[in-house]
RNA sequence: GCAUCUUUAGCUCAGCUGGCAGAGCAACUGACUCUUAAUCAGUGGGUCCGGGGUUCGAAUCCCCGAAGAUGUACCA
């Protein structure tokens, strides 16, 4: 941005200080207490005229003749600084009344309340530890009935993403959000952890993309000479570490699909995946619930989201249905008997455009995405996926139409995918290549066919249950915020066209 | 991708059927020794998102483009 009227004030201000022999960006700064420290007890810090140093960014002036007050905030709390020529002397307070809001700066003194009551440090010294040259936003406080009202809040939707310093340094609510965000993703930890699982590190960057069905970015190594996928998932490389012989292990870390975007999808997002072995499908639905419901109780506490206009209730115990069962009672459809022309008819009543090559399956997923998961408001793990479309997971021993595999929806919307995880390696290779041969009718979201992972698989895995889950949609459960680009720091954002 | 809406000062916004581009806060100058949305007096500040068109005259009407929001499509 151009260089604007305010930016050269600051800078001859800047000028001025250094003209004083005054470093505006001193390498050194001491503090004795945070501030929320002071901000208990307070009667023992007057009582005991306490030595204290504070440290933070001045967030508002009232200068008035030979006195002025400010406020300084960090990270902990906010408090008000009286500062008087008396006090601190004329080439000090000369300093003073070079400040802005928005600059860092040091302030020494005691503590008392002011005439008014309010607690304030009473400062014998003003240090400048770094010069603001761009001011901020002007936000101001007023409290009514103990409640804070914000004036001119900053408020517009482009400039706190595209800008999120500001947003967090203004509007302290959003900083709580990646405040929980940061508490959600420990607890998911700690959770893991506790359960006897070993969170690892697996490739982004990779030379086959797969686990899921989504296009890939694509990169390249200069010193190799060779395209790189960044990972779309990472469940190929957690199973080759059961496969090495780890029983328990997870994933928290960035995927990366060349998708659109939209309120629930940023082209990178964070997942949650893990896999153990000699579990299974069931076990898999226990732990995803167990952790959601911790997660809800333990780091937010309580049951009742609001989420997307819905009321979500975590609490109780979720319901598990079967897909077919599902569309059956929303349609009327029993997918697998119906004759192709019948299913062929209600698609074109609602509109579903059935793609080339896929069976009954597919259009089973179809049908249960146009007709029931709208309806999915209070968490449901749908069981029974079509195998055609879960080519990672293992059949069902009663249906070979089916697979172990369940999705958890809430509020609509998808939160977590998990399989019986396939462990037959001539299976695994059928299936593939049957997903190879739907990339070549121009499925580009088809999987590939890996034989590195192939070659892993028949060495030998054992049976286990596997799990992906969405953070920053449990996220936005858990804070509930209805954009993705509300608990994502830097949502992914077009860039603003110069000139 | 499509549809609708939005875009005006650093921030939040007003600007009617086309007629001199505005307010509050912020900034600047001055006053002020206990304020707290400090107050009082004064001053400066604009690519009206960009480009084109209609018109004597466009922030306003029309067309093209950009970004954002929402919905929808796609996306396990």
């Amino acid at each position: 941005m151009a260089e604007n009227q305010f930016i050269k004030l600051r800078k001859e201000k800047l000028a001025k200080i250094r003209a004083r022999g005054i470093d505006p960006y001193p390498s050194q700064s001491k503090r004795s207490h945070k501030i929320a420290q002071i901000l208990v007890d307070k009667e023992s810090w007057i009582e005991q005229a306490t030595q204290i140093t504070l440290a933070g960014r001045l967030v508002a002036m009232r200068r008035q003749g030979k006195i002025g007050f400010g406020n300084i905030e960090d990270d902990s709390g906010r408090i008000q600084i009286y500062v008087s020529q008396a006090e601190v002397g004329v080439e000090n307070y000369e300093l003073f009344k070079l400040c802005d809001a928005g600059d860092f700066v040091q302030a020494e003194g005691t503590a008392y309340y002011t005439q008014t009551g309010e607690y304030s440090l009473k400062c014998a010294k003003i240090t400048l530890l770094g010069k603001n040259i761009r001011p901020l936003p002007a936000v101001k406080e007023k409290k009514i009935d103990g409640k804070i009202v914000r004036y001119d809040e900053f408020a517009d939707i482009e400039l706190r993403y595209r800008k999120r310093y500001l947003d967090l340094l203004l509007n302290p609510e959003h900083r709580k959000v990646f405040e929980l965000r940061s508490r959600i993703i420990s607890a998911i930890r700690r959770f893991m952890d506790n359960k006897g699982y070993i969170e690892v590190e697996t490739p982004i960057l990779q030379p086959l993309y797969g686990g899921a069905n989504a296009r890939p970015f694509i990169t390249h190594h200069n010193t190799l000479d060779v395209d790189l996928y960044l990972r779309i998932a990472v469940e190929l490389y957690l199973k080759r570490l059961i496969v090495g012989g780890f029983e328990k292990v997870y994933e928290i870390g960035k995927n990366f699909r060349n998708e659109g975007m939209d309120r629930t999808h940023n082209p990178e997002f964070t997942m949650m995946e893990s896999y153990e072995a000699y579990s299974d499908l069931k076990g898999m639905m226990d732990l995803v619930e167990e952790l959601v419901k911790h997660l809800a109780r333990a780091v937010v506490g309580k049951d009742v989201y609001e989420y997307h206009g819905h009321q979500v209730d975590l609490s109780g115990e979720w319901h598990r249905a079967g897909m077919s069962e599902l569309v059956k009672q929303a349609t009327g459809l029993d997918v697998f008997a119906e004759s192709d022309a019948r299913l062929a008819e209600f698609c074109q009543q609602q509109e579903i455009e059935i793609p080339a090559g896929c069976g009954k399956g597919k259009v089973l997923e179809l049908i249960f995405e146009n007709s029931v998961e709208p309806t999915l408001i209070q968490p449901t793990f749908v069981c029974d996926f079509p195998k055609e479309i879960s080519p990672l997971a293992k059949a069902k021993a009663d249906n070979p139409l089916l697979a172990e595999r369940f999705e958890l929806f809430i509020a609509g919307g998808e939160f977590a995918n998990a399989f019986s995880e396939l462990n037959d390696p001539l299976d695994q290779r059928q299936r593939l290549e049957a997903q190879a041969k739907l990339r070549e009718l121009g499925d580009d979201e088809a999987n590939v066919v890996d034989e590195d992972f192939l070659e892993a698989l028949e060495y030998g895995m054992p049976p286990m249950g596997g799990q992906g889950i969405g953070i920053d949609r449990l996220v936005m459960l858990l804070t509930e915020n209805d954009s993705i680009k509300e608990v994502l720091l830097f949502p992914q954002m077009k860039p603003e066209r110069g000139e």
